[in-house]
DNA sequence: CTTTTTTCTTGACCTGCTTCATTTTTACTG
DNA sequence: CAGTAAAAATGAAGCAGGTCAAGAAAAAAG
């Protein structure tokens, strides 16, 4: 079943009892999603946060008509509007799912228990938000420093599972690119290569 | 007494008794910093995280010779390589700071302690990283959406004290510009303006 | 306050990346 | 599996923002 995936992710950041475990998982709600299909859209608020049991998932902003992708998730990542999610205020964000997909969410008045009622749940999403934010502190000095063609060869490098299934134009606006330019670096380094 | 500030802080996130106050900022210990004294240096261990009783610090990366600012921090916020803090491994960023300043810093290993001895703390660490990861993703969307001078103004409008405090050349390689391009934006608005 | 260092400004030129328009390729859908 | 929609590639032209070099202003040090 899809909670045991669930709990064998949160096991490996913190010891669990199974009467903890059984405790930990009974909030979450397995939820089938299909392609193309959203679970958060703008001004409403995201009442959820969701592990990715199966499948991928892509949350972005729009912008003057152009659409800029704050992250993908796949199998055991997490999706959510995260500022909407923790304050309870309207989503600005989009997400969307890429592939026909599983998710296993919990409601934010749930989660606010869990992590009240046992100190190592706690623990659990405070090491999810620090890994969060160290991760997107190593992504704000990459960007900063390197140029595009650098910023999609560390992505290349960094999560060669995600380039199949996420859609190009939407690699380019996490990257900070256009799609063309994009392009145009696959190109040149296809013709590179031969 | 400084570490009075800390409490004030900690306490506008979570309720804490006399003795659990006390407890908390034992392994805090005050360090007094001169302008343009390094706190945290590239290739040694970040080992303390820090909270700015006073003053001002700046955070940054140099790559092929140019200086990239990840943070500021002024009063009551805190300072540290998190990515080297929380895994405990070399140091990529430089930490300096930019007015004499004071600080309460506690080891990893207490941090650690604290952590695990009180419920309450650790919802304070939790809530920490939670608010910053919130931050970052603002950062980074907006970043993705708007032009340099979008950037700029959005800046002031944010944090009009950090304004008078940092410098422009640390600004515009926080806000992922040159300086020179910084100053012709900021001329260009009071050309407008008058 | 005078000297030195650091920060900020300004001008001329340059380029990485964007924009727009069109075509080709790939993926869905009935 | 034909037809249509979505995604990717390609070319030409433009611009936001960078680079380099030199001077002005402000701050720090003596």
């Amino acid at each position: 079943m899809s909670k045991e995936q669930l709990l064998q992710y949160v096991r490996s950041f913190v010891p669990l009892t199974d009467e903890e475990a059984e405790q930990f998982v009974a909030p979450f709600e397995e939820v089938q999603v299909k392609k193309r299909q959203f679970v958060v859209q703008p001004n409403f608020t995201n009442k959820h946060r969701a592990f990715v049991v199966k499948g991928a998932f892509r949350s972005y902003a729009v912008h003057d008509g152009q659409e800029h992708t704050l992250q993908f998730a796949i199998e055991n990542w997490w999706v959510s509007d995260f500022n909407s999610y923790i304050y309870q205020h309207p989503a600005t964000l989009f997400i969307v799912a890429l592939e026909d997909s599983v998710l296993l969410q919990i409601e934010h008045a749930k989660e606010l228990e869990l992590k009240k009622a046992n100190h190592k749940f706690e623990t659990f999403f405070r090491i999810m938000a620090e890994k969060g934010l160290a991760f997107e502190h190593r992504r704000i000095i990459f960007n900063l420093c390197h140029s595009a063609e650098a910023r999609y060869e560390n992505f290349i490098l960094n999560f060669p599972n995600f380039i199949q299934r996420v859609p190009q134009y939407a690699l380019a606006s996490y990257l900070g690119m256009t799609t063309e330019f994009l392009s145009r670096i696959r190109n040149k380094k296809a013709h590179r290569r031969s």
